[in-house]
DNA sequence: TAAGATATGAATATCACTATCAAAAAGGTA
DNA sequence: TACCTTTTTGATAGTGATATTCATATCTTA
């Protein structure tokens, strides 16, 4: 798969379009106003935000939360947003115009701290390889309690 | 919190009696049923899955699948029962009687081998620390492609 | 720019899970 | 054991997130 972690609007529009055509799919409107409003804004959304924001940064499209889902899908498929499963938080997805990376998620807040690690990579990759897998990809998520909600915490009893 | 790893099932029951005592909560058949069909059966579970399981050996239960629901929480709760969430794949239960581990998934026929490595434990720990959080939980996921599924894939095209 | 395709939004359906509730069962107590 | 109080149960309805349906709108390319 691509690299997508240097890449500018214009190249991800690009690979897009690309991915687009290849597919015979078509280029509209709304995907665009979807793709655009995720690059601008690197965090991490529920489905349902990102409707919100996409509807608020461009309300003549009148877009529609399904139209938001199915492009998620998409975009996920071919790698240009990833996404991660929250249990009861929810599915948050971001655009995958960052190097890989984990996340440290707190349990209270729900605050995401990204992080990566070159060492566990090739543990894991070892550990693959012992079971006789060929690893495609990998899902490590740490939950914990940040450091302001210990403040809290401490304060509040 | 206790290590069920060497737990025989009369142990795992007592240590369920006592939960349910120390929480004024009550011994059933049913809890029962549920309990001792996750002990005989090391697998995952999805919750329909097991549901379908506990009718299927205990049918003068007539169990339903709200108590499935809830029995499950119960032991989730209380460390009687861990899960993962496979995403797509739903949410799936085990019997936590054996020690920490993660899971390596293949994603063609879903087969989970489980496997710890102490290494990513501590490397983990250290990153937690390192950005302020007080770590409590992790879930590490790892996605291939088995070796079997691997020999289907070179055959098949 | 017209034809043939896919995409859209609104509404509806589905899925996993949760809450509600009347009836049943558990487990103290006498 | 019989009673009494409390919790549990199964059935069912409800929920929230996501998927599907379908008539209309929009894109692509010829």
């Amino acid at each position: 798969m691509k690299n997508f972690e240097t890449m500018s609007y214009d190249e991800l529009l690009k690979e897009f379009k690309g991915i687009l055509k290849a597919n015979a799919l078509k280029f509209t409107k709304q995907r665009e106003a979807i793709l655009s409003t995720l690059y601008n804004n690197p965090k991490h959304f529920t489905s349902e935000c990102l409707y919100l924001l996409v509807k608020q940064k461009h309300p003549e499209l009148n877009i529609g939360i399904a139209t938001v889902y199915r492009t998620l899908s998409l975009l996920e498929e071919n790698g240009l947003v990833s996404s991660i499963s929250l249990g009861a938080q929810g599915k948050k997805f971001e655009i995958a115009n960052k190097p890989h990376h984990d996340h440290l998620i707190c349990s209270e807040c729900g605050k995401i701290v990204e992080f990566e690690n070159e060492q566990i990579e090739r543990l894991q990759q070892q550990i693959a390889e012992e079971n006789g897998f060929i690893l495609t990809d990998h899902l490590m998520q740490l939950y914990g309690i940040c450091s302001e909600c210990q403040k809290k915490r401490t304060k509040g009893d």
